[in-house]
RNA sequence: GCGGAUGUGGCGGAAUUGGUAGACGCGCGGCGUUCAGGUCGCCGUGGGAGCAAUCCCGUGGAGGUUCGAGUCCUCUCAUCCGCACCA
């Protein structure tokens, strides 16, 4: 007989032509579908830019083996692909080369497709898009019209964080630690005017509807922190000398009485209005353009001691009619509630550290329980020097009662604030979807009707950004006729957000080819949610919040019925190669295409998983992939020989007993299997329970197991191991059985060869372990304390002392518990 | 500072409901196969004592609950991640 040696770089692709041949993961839209019955399986949509590497091996491979077992338990699995074309690499590629980013990212594009394809991951190529075709973004416009239609696009002149080395706007979610997101530059801020998403009108169903969803708890607790929800209260302090009130939020209305002075941000517009005839002008204009030329990352830090100029007027506090010193400082911002506090420096240390350095009165109002005179304070407790009729009161219940009594007298009410900011989606660049809309003179921001989207990406000589869009230099592209009143109008230059691009991607997935529509409503209610969601946690904010932020939206339009786009999500952990993240810089980066050149893809996918659990990161270890190689080895040539030389014959009712213990195990791994697929994402103790399998029907071990259990139990490993290594779980299979393994229902489990006759019984004394014994399955207690007992090594620990308790387990263990 | 997670052999990790700690794999040691070799197969492998049966110690640290704790409770240390002048 041919010699038996396991050659995957003939296996996979044979099996790969197969499936390709056959159109075998391809689902269609025509056939009509049960909800219980189908799945919705998505891995996050890559970014392609040169080749694949090692976590989109990982992310599919995971995907893959979800998709390969919802399939083999009955359902109808949506399992697609695409691309998320646009953005800045490709494009400032195209600055270094000239290369159009068109091309070099289809390029990158072809070379995905290539790997996926070789890596046998089970896809529905009939539904692969990209972000980048004028048949794709075309119904991301549409969206935009929409959001804009229904005021939730809208642009409006607002500070921006602008990164000078792109040359281009960010969202707040593109901005780490005062710096740009891709390229590590220190952000500045813009007075610029810009597009909005009204991604704030959904911050309340944001948070709440966390609780209706499967996420990892630290993923919804980021989104939360995000989202950043504070309860608290609007209250009105009036400036008398000109007449204006000032509200502020604050989520201490219990320490009102505290107030000693009032704080106003760099960037409030009433600024030179309060200063003027004051004769601080020159310096409070000082203060403001100093603070206006600091970065993020110098304004935001907050160590940095605390400045400030007073105002040279005064508000009166609503709760005790004290005038307090009006100040400006750099600590407030803006952005966030009103842009003015109320300043209670003995339980804020913020307001703590500008008294101290501006000689400001400080006025403790809620006493520390404990005692103590340090300040600031900011626990809980009753307060004190406030007024008689909350004095003594417990701060909590006096915070309701204070903001009740502010409402009656219409100084104040209840409020919630967000961090949360709307979403700027603009960008000065060029490789995006073109924002659909035209500036008329006359007419203002026109919509581009809908009969001529898409707006196509003009080609363009120069990508360099100047400020604006390169867009901008496309004069005949920019220059058209208004849609209203057919005078002479601009097109918008400015570019979308890429990730507006992949906040519906999920949608079009549904129905990838509709030339009518974005999607069909009923057709994207079928699939949608996603069943299961994997990718990695660096989306944990932006994209997430993003595709939960259209969803809702999108439902809000009536487009869609679900209103959240993904049921359950799981974020799988980073490779890393000697304990490092891989990069090029570092010299430390091992490419799928290298693994499986040497050793095939299944052994790198299989590896990948069994690595660790799926959601830590893990180190990668060139032994260790030589393991699985190994692993997969042994048990495509124990399936061939054992096809080739044993008998195909069925299980035997008869089993002798060394088939029995095989016959056992086999189902004993088809239990652990499944309960590790099913009930978690347990993917590395899956692969070790079919290796445990293996190791059972290895001829040095089998003893005189009959043929029939051998290749039974053979089978089963086969079929178990499908989802993590599809070619030579296929392959060996079919030599075993000449069936499709992936054609075959998930095995089950049999309860008769779960339960053994007998098991190991357990005995201790005091709780220490001191010898095992056989005992039958069906044994009384009383049984199983006469077995314990009669050990020697037992009584040897049990004479002379006097037996206070016996415990008995049945099933596991017997515990004596003696004292001397 | 706030929030979240993680600490188990030489290494990655397992132990699903409080019940045999270390499954499975890597590495290492020994034996065998091979002219030789990265190969392949078998056996062994937490630490300590002992010829051995066996005993003692052992899940970051200190206490506690329990017949019994990696698992539950209290305190504590370390590492990683997210947010952070958000009123």
């Amino acid at each position: 007989m041919a010699e038996h040696r396991y050659d995957p770089q003939e296996i996979e692709p044979r099996w790969q032509q197969v499936w390709a041949d056959e159109h075998t993961w391809e689902v269609s839209n025509d056939e009509p579908v049960d909800a219980d019955d189908t799945s919705y399986v998505l891995e996050m949509l890559p970014y392609p830019s040169g080749e694949p590497h090692i976590g989109h091996l990982k992310v599919y491979s995971v995907g893959d083996a979800v998709a390969h077992f919802h399939r083999r338990t009955g359902r109808r699995v949506l399992h697609p692909m695409g691309y998320d074309a646009f953005g800045l690499p490709a494009e400032n590629h195209a600055i270094r080369t000239g290369q159009h980013p068109r091309e070099s990212t289809e390029e990158a594009i072809r070379s995905f497709q290539r790997q996926f394809r070789e890596w046998g991951i089970s896809i529905d190529w009939s539904r692969e898009l990209s972000t980048h075709t004028p048949e794709y973004y075309r119904w991301t416009q549409w969206i935009f019209l929409q959001l804009f239609q229904h005021g939730l696009a809208y642009r409006k002149d607002a500070a921006v964080k602008w990164c000078p080395n792109d040359a281009t706007v960010l969202a707040n979610e593109q901005v780490i630690d005062g710096r740009c997101e891709r390229c590590g530059h220190i952000v500045e801020v813009r007075q610029l005017e810009q597009w909005f998403f009204r991604i704030t009108d959904y911050a309340d169903q944001l948070v709440e509807e966390l609780d209706t969803i499967a996420w990892p708890e630290h993923v919804k607790t980021m989104q939360r922190n995000w989202i950043g929800r504070s309860e608290g209260a609007e209250v009105t302090f009036r400036c008398e000398e000109l007449g204006i009130d000032y509200p502020v939020f604050t989520t201490r209305p219990d320490t009102l009485f505290g107030a000693t002075f009032f704080v106003m941000a760099p960037e409030h517009p009433d600024i030179e209005r309060l200063i003027e005839g004051t004769g601080r002008e020159q310096e409070v204009r000082d203060y403001v353009n100093h603070a206006a030329s600091e970065s993020l990352e110098e304004r935001g830090d907050a160590d940095k001691p605390k400045t400030g100029v007073f105002l040279g007027r005064h508000v009166i506090n609503p709760v005790n009619g004290e005038a307090l010193p009006m100040y400006v400082a750099d600590y407030v911002l803006m952005e966030y509630g009103t842009g003015a506090i109320m300043a209670v420096p003995a339980h804020d240390p913020r307001d703590y550290a500008f008294a101290q350095a501006y000689g400001l009165p400080i006025k403790r109002v809620i006493a520390d329980p404990d005692g103590s005179d340090e300040l600031p304070y900011t626990g809980d407790g009753p307060l004190v020097n406030s007024n008689p009729d909350f004095d003594g009161m417990y701060n909590r219940e006096a915070l309701d009662k204070i903001v009740d009594w502010l409402d009656r007298e219409g100084k104040g009410h209840r409020s919630v604030n967000y961090r949360l900011r709307d979403w700027l989606v603009s960008r000065q660049r060029y490789w995006g979807t073109p924002i659909p809309i035209i500036h008329c003179p006359v007419d203002g921001m026109v919509p581009v009707p809908e009969d001529q989207l898409p707006v196509v990406l003009p080609d363009v000589t120069d990508y360099k950004p100047k400020g604006k869009s390169p867009l901008a230099a496309a004069e005949e592209w920019v220059n058209v006729t208004c849609p209203v009143c057919g005078g002479p109008a601009r097109r918008e230059t400015d570019t979308m957000d890429t990730f507006v691009d992949s906040s519906w991607y999920f949608l079009r997935y549904t129905d990838p080819h509709n030339d009518q529509r974005a999607f069909d409503p009923e057709v994207a209610n079928r699939w949608m949610p996603v069943d299961q969601y994997i990718g990695g946690v660096e989306h944990a904010i932006l994209h997430l919040l993003y595709a939960r932020f259209f969803t809702k939206a999108l439902a809000d339009l009536g487009q869609l019925d679900v209103r959240e786009p993904f049921e359950r999500l799981f974020t799988q952990g980073m490779i890393t190669k000697d304990g490092a993240k891989m990069s090029k810089s570092k010299g430390n980066v091992v490419s799928p295409a290298s693994i499986v050149d040497r050793f095939g893809v299944d052994t790198a996918r299989a590896y990948t998983l069994f690595i660790g659990p799926p959601d830590q990161d893990a180190d990668w270890s060139d032994t260790g992939v030589e393991g699985m190689h190994r692993f997969l080895a042994r048990l495509w040539r124990l399936s061939a020989i054992a096809a080739d030389e044993l008998p195909d014959v069925p299980v035997p009712d008869d089993l002798s007993e060394d088939g029995l213990r095989v016959v056992r195990k086999a189902h004993w791994a088809i239990d652990k299997v499944t309960n590790d697929m099913d009930q978690r994402f347990a993917f590395n103790t899956a692969i070790a329970a079919v290796m445990e399998l293996i190791n059972e029907v290895r001829p040095e071990r089998r003893g005189d197991a009959d043929a029939g259990s051998v290749r039974f139990a053979l089978a089963t490993a086969a079929s178990l191991l499908f989802p993590f290594a599809p070619h030579v779980a296929t392959d060996a299979y079919h030599l075993l059985t000449g069936r499709r393994v992936w054609e075959e229902p998930w095995p089950a489990a049999e309860q008769q060869f779960l339960e053994a006759d007998t098991f190991e019984l357990v005995v201790q004394v005091n709780g220490k372990l001191r010898d095992r014994v056989e005992a039958p399955a069906d044994a009384s207690k009383d049984r199983l304390l006469e077995l314990a007992r009669s050990l020697p090594n037992v009584q040897a620990h049990v004479d002379g002392q006097q037996v206070v308790k016996e415990i008995v387990v049945p099933g596991k263990l017997v515990n004596i518990v003696v004292r001397s």
